[in-house]
Parts: C-alpha cells; sequence; structure tokens
DNA sequence: TTATTCCATTGCAATATTACGATTAATTGA
DNA sequence: TCAATTAATCGTAATATTGCAATGGAATAA
C-alpha cells in the first residue's frame, strides 16, 4: 500500500485530485506564487527566493512541469521557468468547478 | 526527513497546501462530491459508495473533519457527515483567490 | 442480558514524499 | 583547453500516506 487505489476512481476525480496534489506543498506554491509575482520568468533565483536546497527545489520544478503547470526554457547555462498558461487555465477550471459546489439547501446537521 | 519545513513558508502559503493536500487524493474528492450530490447528510453508505475498506475510509473522513471541510452527527448507532458550509466556503476562498491570479503579461518563453 | 450494527482506532506492511549531499552534464568565459 | 556556473539526477535517510484486518466502544434490537 502507500499507492491510492485510484482505478476505483472516476478520471475527473483522479485529476482533481492530482493537480490538488501538486498545490499541497508550501514550496510549490510559493514557486508558483513567485513566478505570478513577477510576471516574467524566473532565471535561477529560485533556490535563494525559496531556501530550500538546490536538488529539493529541482525535485519540487520536476512535480510542476510534469503535470505541465509551469515550462522552462534552457538560457544558456541557466533555466528560466514560467507559468504555461494553458495548462494553469486547465487546472483553475477542474479545481474551481470542483470547489465552486453549492448546497441547494442547509446541512441537515 | 520526508516532513515539510512549513517553518520557512507564510502562513498564507502553508494554509493552501494544507487545504489542496486534503483534496489531493481521489477517494476524498469523491466523499465530498457525493456530500454535494445528495445535498444532505450520508448515513453510513460512504463505504458502499466508494468501495475502500471500512478502516480506510473512516481515515480519509478523519482528515477531512480535521480540516473542518466536513461534519459528522452521531444519530443512535450511525454516524451522518456533512459539508461544513462555512469552512468551505473558507477553503473556497483561499484556493480560488490563490488559483484565478492571472499573468498580466506574455509568458517570456 | 446478549447479539448486532456501525464506526473509530490500533497495528502493520507497502509505498510515496520530502530533503539534501554528492555527482554529473551542459554551457559559458577566460 | 580548462575552470566556473547552473541545474538535473542519483543515492540515501527520515517521515508521511495509503490501505486493510483486527479490535474495541457505543447504541440499538432481540
Amino acid at each position: 500500500m502507500g499507492t491510492a487505489k485510484t482505478e476505483i476512481f472516476s478520471t475527473q476525480h483522479n485529476e482533481i485530485a492530482r493537480f490538488a496534489k501538486a498545490l499541497g506543498h508550501p514550496a510549490r506554491v510559493a514557486i508558483l506564487q513567485h513566478l505570478f509575482k513577477i510576471n516574467t520568468c524566473v532565471c535561477g533565483d529560485l533556490v535563494v527566493e525559496i531556501g530550500l536546497a538546490q536538488a529539493t527545489i529541482s525535485q519540487h520544478l520536476k512535480v510542476l512541469k510534469s503535470l505541465g503547470l509551469i515550462k522552462g526554457n534552457v538560457e544558456g547555462t541557466s533555466v528560466c521557468y514560467c507559468i504555461d498558461n494553458e495548462n494553469w487555465a486547465k487546472m483553475k477550471h477542474i479545481i474551481s468547478n470542483f470547489i465552486n459546489q453549492d448546497l441547494n439547501t442547509q446541512s441537515c446537521c
């Protein structure tokens, strides 16, 4: 175990969970927030900015990249990262649709 | 390790991550979705509905309850769960504010 | 009381995640 | 060419998560 039984859930539920999981670590939230804040691509200063070891940041970037939320471009000896607008929008819709549900009735308990 | 270094991140980033993490498992997504769908409290049929062992469901419910997203009421020999509207709204705002950010400029890469 | 039902908790095994030092690969600058 | 810089990857340790069988506690039904 330790592995989620994804096969018993719908594609939709698995997809919501996959995106949510990627946002489920403060370092990844901080990375994404920084990319939004500086509003351009980030080349190299993420390690300083976030305050974790280089290997650790690289691992978090890999998670975000593998989901498509960010993309990286090699610029000489450094790599520049930025939000992938298209996939970010896709994630936004999937998560929003889920969390913006409202109860039609009062909770009974 | 295996433990996130939450102390180096802002309260806001940690809070976003905490909520996102709770939504980061398809079983918990399915549980919440079911609670919205039937639009009232659920007494006892979650194990059948989701298809995991009773102990496993109980554990997922505990995660959701400890974050305040759901609440449970004892009704005789069973327990009824429902969405906690107040905390759900709080989560909704926190997550929405984060994911609804838009880039002012084109990505440079 | 005794059996039953429902659910939480405990204990455990398998796997995943987080973090980092060390190494490697690629590029640039001298 | 050779050092320096940057970031990915490897290896490893510590901890967290997932899942389930077994157990236990609380309420109900007989």
